[in-house]
DNA sequence: GATTTTTGTCCGAAAAGTCGGAAAATCACG
DNA sequence: CGTGATTTTCCGACTTTTCGGACAAAAATC
């Protein structure tokens, strides 16, 4: 799970009570009392979420949201607004703020938005690593020549098969319907070696 | 992008006027007004999230909860409590709501936490689906014959160089790497024909 | 420690696959 | 309808693979 938090807070009143919060729930706050402080973190990979307020003295929250968004549009930003500012806070969630907060704020509502967004933050993340690895896999062939890519595959069968017989070979042969010497031949061929798959107490069953 | 929203709230006006609300964002409101009613539609493959009071006449909202919970644990619920009762709202989220909102609660609030609520849903069944699919694919290697194996690979890769070549042998005999001839050999003993992959206009490039 | 089973390697004949050349069939295009 | 390019099939020599049998070495069983 992610815990970072990316707080930009130029009261450093308010940024470190912010820290203590977080750390008593086990969070990691990642102080910064500006933008431009706060930048290089930013990144599409970034295992976190940001926390910012929204009235700075140099930049404005907007900015940050809309630099954020351009890094990554599925990390969360939450934004503090001041007291009952409502039209501000709609206008942040319309431009993709993932929530707001009013200053000041419980420390519990804090916390629970914070865990949603970071929730949301590991999802998203899972989720393309999840399909990073279905593409992966997808693209079977990604090219070689013929006989390389079908020896390729061979080694994977036959290895697989020795996996599942715990590196019997006679065994693996039985499962693959080939005489044991013709696995033998392969085997020879792909510089395979049964040892390397005995013992290992991987098989099934 | 799932949008229903089961809703279970006994006060019938109140019930009504959230409807209101929902349909206004494009979202689908399916209004109970009791657990009783709403339970049969609770099921781990339900796309969307609950809403429901915490002070109903027969029930508790925590039922609810639990209820959900055990058939769904990443099923979000969102509860309605009283103003400003705070220790309620906190056991609430300890027992893993996903949020709540003080009654009467501002519309706009309803909107951006049930959008949240469904955004996570949507995640977490898509995150389900993939990694169905990839388990599916996982499984390179079932069983049969070392050599139905093979060729069953080989027909894979000769049919996506095809593919790739718009159905000409010749080039996709020489993206494999190996003479024109002995691709036809390969695709008479696979029986594959190479109209089959002309014309189809989904050749790269 | 003797015996049986299993492993890993080698041999050789039959089977299958490779691949160049060439002819037949088909397509493309003016 | 020809003409040239491309696809497809057929042939035959050459190479690789298959697979049963044999055998020494290692391991397991008694």
């Amino acid at each position: 799970m992610t815990t970072k938090v990316l707080i930009i807070e130029d009261d450093s009143a308010l940024r470190s009570s912010i820290v203590q919060t977080l750390e008593l729930e086990d969070l990691e706050p990642i102080p910064t009392s500006s933008f431009t402080q706060a930048r290089r973190s930013i990144r599409s990979n970034f295992k976190g979420v940001v926390l910012s307020d929204i009235k700075m003295p140099d930049r404005d929250g907007f900015e940050v949201l809309n630099f954020v968004r351009a890094r990554d549009p599925d990390l969360p930003v939450v934004l503090l607004t001041g007291y009952s500012d409502v039209p501000t806070a709609m206008r942040a969630m319309k431009e993709g703020a993932y929530d707001y907060l009013e200053k000041p704020c419980n420390p519990d509502r804090l916390i629970d938005t914070l865990r949603r967004a970071l929730d949301h933050r590991s999802l998203v993340l899972e989720n393309r690593a999840i399909r990073d690895e279905l593409v992966d896999q997808q693209s079977v062939v990604e090219g070689g020549t013929l006989s390389e890519q079908l020896e390729l595959h061979e080694r994977k069968v036959i290895e697989q098969a020795l996996a599942m017989e715990n590196g019997k070979v006679s065994m693996a042969a039985k499962r693959l319907g080939i005489p044991r010497n013709t696995l033998y031949d392969h085997m020879t061929r792909l510089r395979i070696v049964a040892k390397a798959f005995r013992n290992s107490d991987t098989g099934i069953e």
